[in-house]
DNA sequence: GGATAAATTCAAACCGCTTTGGGATCGGGG
DNA sequence: CCCCGATCCCAAAGCGGTTTGAATTTATCC
């Protein structure tokens, strides 16, 4: 059933029962209700594509991933698609993915624009000067940013408060009588990492703590990581009292790491995480396994796909950036300091 | 720059640029190069939309997520997504993903079947006798399912052989002389679920082994549920010597909550858990942390778009069906039952 | 060299929807 | 009673491609 059937079983003009579907004021009243009650009753739905090549408008948002980049492709990630997806569905956007390998990247990008099969994209792992945001201004598509880069104007993003929350954890730590604290942060080359090594080298500094360059690692934020990681770190000579980690996967491989040992995470060992909030890997409840600084990233998709999607509608302008704190919740996993 | 304006530029008619870019036999080859170099010069990409539109065919892939079902945004998921991405990508086709609450699932399979959105969807976590076949039969919608209904026969689906997996899992168990060995499966309203429940029983009953109800446990497979579920068991009169595990997820959760208990994994407590295959989890090398029925979800992705693809094409027809065979890998987990 | 077949190219119709620019139709005011 | 502005509806022209059917050129053969 197409729109030219439709209008001739109602003997209407294919105008006016677009028109009325679409809730354009020139309609009778009756012939509108007219219209929408053969139209459901006969289950039509326009074309998507006649009606994205007559508006112009692809009612899609494109995220592009590159594939040899391994931290893209994790549930973090996961998280965000489906808070995203989410509010597209609820505005009636879909989702466009493109996974792609790295070297591709570039020309995904321009093949989107030229095709114009999306309306914007969504800017994924930010490195501190990432060439996608002038590549994406060079092609006039429009985009949002998750997490920032370097500079935090002339770009809409929102971004969780990296350096403050690695700062707070920090704090928490020396605040328990830690001197003793190592990072096993995500891949240096992110700029959410730079941000929180920051934070950390900030609460040391401040309290007057040393930073041993041996203390901070940096990887893709995986399970064994953080199994070797604090291994390695909780085997040398003078071992930290304390571990800020940067997800809460490579947590668990801390907290193995730790059991492995014979220790005691929250006694002798004290570990403080990020957590993004993955509902596999719930760290709640009354008293949650692990002390962390945690932020939904499944919310931050389903606000940063309304946003996107207010700026394309014409809703809302400029450049909107948001920056969310991250909540400190005490668990199981630190204590003060051992003597 | 369209396809009008660049044939102006060259002097020819759309017609002969459409072709020539398109691979026509009926255009000189002369021609042909000088066209496509032209498009490649300009920057040309036809217009998505209205190559779609006047083909009639979406070159995308629609995946429904319904959202209450925790189950679906996990991991394994986004796993099976990046991997159908990149066949995807590699042959021009986009993903459409559409997340809903799932009383609304029904009625999004049936606006992205009259809307002509896309050329295929792909269904995920098949029930035993799952409503969405019929709907889609009916809607002549073509699809593709990641597992199988009850029912093997009539329609395309890729699957692992969760039954013999498991089952192999179980015999290994016995093999080490194994004989209290529990399941943590995952959801019993999933069809996977059931065969992997077959199978492990199967093994028992083949050994003469009796099976105990209570140590069949089934939820979503997060780390918690593993870690509640062992605790439970391992804390319980005569526990099992060994637990079969249906998610390395969960597998975690497991081997937290014998630590916790003092005991050792691969000594006085066995496991053996099914291993998706996640990148942030490996469970590789020389010696695996976990002994594992081990199956690649990336690659079923990969494999199962492409022959959704070829399907779409033309280039294979009638219910495609594969199944594949989980490969048993030793790891540190398990060992000889305790005397 | 002209007829005939093959190789190229093109004009126009079409995909299914939106939207512009008019026409009817109707009610109200002068 | 006639005119004018609303109100409601429609024909036709896009949107930017593909594809059919026909026209034009070029090559081939007697």
């Amino acid at each position: 059933m197409n729109l030219k059937q439709l209008s001739e079983l109602l003997g209407l003009s294919p105008t006016t029962v677009s028109r009325a579907l679409n809730g354009y004021p020139e309609v009778n009243a009756k012939t509108r209700s007219r219209v929408v009650a053969a139209a459901r009753e006969h289950g039509y739905v326009p074309n998507s594509m006649a009606k994205r090549l007559a508006t112009g408008r692809a009612m899609a948002i494109g995220h592009v991933v590159p594939l040899s980049d391994h931290a893209m492709i994790n549930p973090i990630f996961a998280e965000f698609i489906a808070g995203a997806g989410e509010s597209y569905s609820r505005a009636g956007y879909s989702m466009v993915l493109r996974v792609v390998r790295s070297e591709e990247e570039a020309d995904t990008y321009r093949a989107l624009a030229a095709a114009q099969s999306v309306d914007a994209v969504m800017v994924h792992a930010p490195r501190a000067r990432d060439p996608r945001l002038p590549l994406l201004d060079e092609l006039g598509l429009r985009y949002m940013v998750h997490g920032r880069t370097e500079a935090e104007t002339g770009y809409s993003w929102l971004d969780m408060n990296n350096r403050r929350a690695f700062l707070q954890a920090t704090e928490h730590l020396i605040g328990l009588g830690h001197r003793r604290i190592a990072l096993l942060n995500g891949l240096p080359s992110m700029e959410f990492a730079r941000r929180r090594r920051d934070g950390f080298q900030a609460a040391l500094g401040a309290a007057g703590l040393p930073i041993d360059p041996a203390w901070v690692h940096g990887a893709d934020m995986t399970e064994p990581y953080g199994f070797e990681a604090a291994t390695a770190l909780l085997g040398g000579a003078n071992p930290p009292t304390a571990l800020v980690c940067s997800s809460l996967i490579t947590a668990l491989g801390v907290a193995r790491a730790i059991a492995a040992q014979g220790l005691v995470m929250g006694g002798a060992v004290s570990v403080i995480t990020h957590d993004d909030a993955m509902d596999f890997l719930p760290n709640d409840g009354p008293r949650p396994m692990f002390t962390s600084t945690k932020s939904s990233v499944r919310a931050a998709g389903r606000r940063m796909a309304d946003l996107l999607i207010d700026m394309i509608e014409g809703r809302r302008d400029g450049p909107v950036t948001e920056l969310w704190e991250a909540e400190l919740i005490e668990g199981a996993s630190t204590g003060p300091a051992p003597l």
